[in-house]
DNA sequence: TGCGACTATCGAACGACGTTCCATAACATA
DNA sequence: TATGTTATGGAACGTCGTTCGATAGTCGCA
């Protein structure tokens, strides 16, 4: 159909023009907009300064900004799969398992944007896509029903995205801008906590001085293995 | 200090002057609009038509949009608290905590905007501690050392808000439309899958049956249960 | 009765955002 | 050289959160 909008397909380089960007550079820059600044820093208008463009030409590429974030998710994920590939294959399919989710959950720490558009739109995102079928694959070396696999992977994504997205938000920004550092943020927090009343609160009281010496990755490794502990069950030994 | 802005408190009903507002009624205005038509209708202009008042008007209340859902956040969950209430007390802490997070579950697939809100400013939301609280208690029952009870807690309420976050992502437009429905929806998405190719994608392929006749909630329970099996062996019984 | 100070309301205005649109250039093919 | 497709750039639109100053209503007190 005449005029109909044929995007470019990332298999067909075709030949460099002038100030020519891709889909490609368009990713690239956008990833390092959400690195350098996080997820208020990347719009339409920044990322055109970056590209020396204008921004009508990133809707060449890019439908809407949610298609931006899915492709650029679907870009860091990439690294992600290389990543994984060859840690896997070891006797214990739960552990593997577990090194492909810490290894998933590094990668949202460093970029909590990841979170929220991980395994949003397979259909752009093919590496979302293989990741998925790389953990289903271990699922399928334990004794369990399609469905006991089925759950078991969103239960594992779900502790990854889930504990990721929750420590992932942004701090208060008196922490961003410096101005006070994250243990004194934590230790503030822990100190109201502490103060609570002892008959309304014994757990939070009781619970204060974890919260203080908090370590986000222990938290987050401490509810991946609740759950492996579970699905080990499951599988029978 | 003179000018200092002083918010009015809610255990000072004050003699109703006119057109009055209260925080109380910004809230159930906010909540309704969020109910209605999803967090993205939820403006400062559209609260402000409902209420009849000025936009200026609701910052007296509140001081932000952020600032605005803590507070209905904290608002809903005081509904979620009273439904909690009642319900524990059994023999087994576990069972109880499995209650709680279910009820807590069921109020985040109502109203999905709960999910990226809970539990994110404990200053004002004081019902969500008060949940908070509520489920540590019932690890204080357990054979734990406090860090693991921290470490269950976190990982129970990760469960809940992960997979309801995951769940409550907003349609894709032409379901919320109604031009497609949910399962119809869930069924184009299980055919793409089905047809993807069976040598890179042998789990997705067997997978995909799972997908079509899928259960929000089942998938949760799923989740939850491989937790709290955990949680279980790891207090040793 | 008058007069500040506080409480509360209202809507115009600001700046930033995602998105649309159209004029235009560069290129491929004939 | 003419034509259709590929690609670019930026003004303009509408919406949003937020700020601000003008303006009443209310209360305490001289």
């Amino acid at each position: 159909m005449a005029g109909t909008r044929t995007r470019p397909t990332e298999d067909r380089p075709r030949g460099r023009q002038r100030a020519s960007h891709s889909l490609e550079a368009v990713l690239t820059a956008a990833v390092e907009l959400l690195d350098e600044a996080g997820e208020s820093a990347l719009t339409f208008r920044a990322l055109a300064a970056r590209l020396g463009t204008g921004v009508g030409s990133i809707y060449w590429y890019v439908t809407s900004k949610d298609d931006l974030l899915d492709r650029a998710t679907d870009h860091v994920l990439a690294g992600v799969l290389t990543a994984v590939e060859g840690q896997t294959g070891s006797d214990d399919p739960i552990a593997d398992l577990r090194m492909m989710a810490v290894t998933l959950f590094d990668a949202i720490v460093d970029r909590p944007w990841l979170a929220a558009y991980f395994m949003r739109n397979t259909d752009v995102q093919g590496n979302s896509l293989l990741l998925y079928e790389k953990l289903g694959r271990e699922t399928l070396r334990l004794d369990l029903t399609p469905k006991q696999r089925f759950h078991a992977v969103s239960a594992v994504v779900g502790v990854v995205v889930g504990t990721a997205a929750d420590l992932g938000q942004e701090p208060p920004e008196e922490v961003l801008s410096g101005a006070v550092d994250r243990d004194e943020f934590l230790d503030r927090y822990a100190a109201t906590w502490r103060a609570a009343d002892p008959v309304q609160f014994p757990f939070v009281r009781a619970i204060a001085d974890e919260f203080a010496g908090h370590d986000d990755r222990e938290q987050f490794l401490a509810a991946l293995d609740l759950t492996l502990a579970g699905l080990r069950l499951q599988a029978g030994g």
